[in-house]
DNA sequence: TCTTAGATTTAGGCAAGCCTAACATTCGGT
DNA sequence: ACCGAATGTTAGGCTTGCCTAAATCTAAGA
């Protein structure tokens, strides 16, 4: 059996890679809320254990196998995330960290049985993707809210959910996933986005805008 | 916050306490699966953090404040466990493993949602009692069934969850909560115990009779 | 009372994961 | 090409919770 921090780590991990390209130290250490020499030393232990490969100083990286266990963890969690917000009704800012804990100590049995009484769902409540049982994850092409040009429209498929006070915001925006948005102006100087939702307008942080990922319409 | 081992510790002391009388180190050395000696140290620990109250080589006993956190504990572990059999259809041998990782994880919030849900039970699958939020847990006279005497019948109140095996022979045989079981011959020796549930008849061991607790009837 | 088996505690260690402080490497700007 | 800032790694420690082996205590029977 795996420790919690050794899945937390190759789960952050996957989602650094996920966003892009390399994996830094220092990237880990904010996201785990964890010293720079810390995640050197785990990243160390997770080498020898074959799980990532680590270039020092360069990065990095997930092997298939630190890969496959990330996804595992991934899909414990969005899994997780669905069941509470579906079966229990917590709200959706709060799933997140709930799910953080309850990840660790689901039996593959009981993520079965939640699967089942969900219908097997392909989303949590962010949008984000949950893997299936044999770790593939479809990948889609979306864009960032903050990259859509003036007059673009597009479908929320996904908000970052990893800060419950901006998913809050977002809730009494209505900015969930499956709603359409037109981008009306985007401020120059990394200004303020405003956007159309349901009739209303709405100006954006761009920070924010970029936690927004779209599917873009024609 | 609490950490797991403690919390662990301080449940299965306070079992023991309720089983009746003094808690040793190598009953709960057994029970927790550890050495002795590690059961020592950490009463040492939880006598210092004023949980126990520990007399060397005579035995450890729960402050109010020890007992106050072991019985939040259990309500949890037994919480899970009503939940997982009820709604996600766990079956009564399993749900006590799976309570015992998630009790340690299970945020107050979630405990009141899964209180809610239920309607607010009173027992967990097996019988055993549920604490109310403010600590309080009925306390009723039970019987084992080994000691009843020939003749003598009750409603079955509640089986030991420890052991997953005994759990599902006691199911084959009928013999949940609230069935009313009598007694038809008691053999010497510790020998079996003859009872009669549903109008079929089955000899068990003293062994298994003996943790099975029943509502002695008039 | 004495002996001794069994229970308990003490002593010394180990593995995980974290930390801080000190040292090393990389890279952008001149 | 070099310098300094930012980034990354090494070294040495700490805490928790477990272990084994050795010492000590308790209590029951001769």
């Amino acid at each position: 059996m795996l420790t919690q921090a050794v899945e937390d780590y190759l789960k952050a991990i996957y989602e650094f890679q996920a966003e892009g390209g390399k994996v830094s130290t220092t990237g880990l250490s904010e996201q785990l809320d964890v010293a720079p020499a810390s995640v050197t030393g785990m990243v160390k232990k997770l080498a020898k254990m074959k799980l990532v490969v680590h270039e020092p100083y360069q990065g990095v990286e997930l092997t298939s196998a630190g890969e496959k266990i990330a996804l595992e963890v991934i899909r414990h969690h969005r899994l997780v995330e669905s069941y509470l917000a579906e079966a229990l009704g917590v709200s959706w800012d709060k799933v997140h960290e709930e799910a953080d804990r309850w990840e660790h100590v689901l039996s593959e049995e009981m993520e079965d049985l939640m699967d089942d009484k969900l219908g097997h769902p392909t989303t949590d409540p962010h949008g984000a993707p949950i893997p299936a049982r044999d770790g593939s994850m479809p990948r889609s092409k979306l864009r960032r809210l903050s990259e859509l040009a003036p007059g673009e429209a597009g479908v929320i498929s996904e908000v970052n959910d990893h800060d419950a006070e901006l998913l809050r915001y977002l809730g009494e925006l209505g900015l969930f996933p499956r709603v359409k948005v037109r981008v009306i102006s985007s401020a120059p100087f990394d200004g303020p986005v405003t956007v159309r939702i349901n009739g209303d307008k709405h100006a954006l942080g761009r920070e924010v805008a970029g936690q927004i990922l779209v599917e873009p319409l024609p």
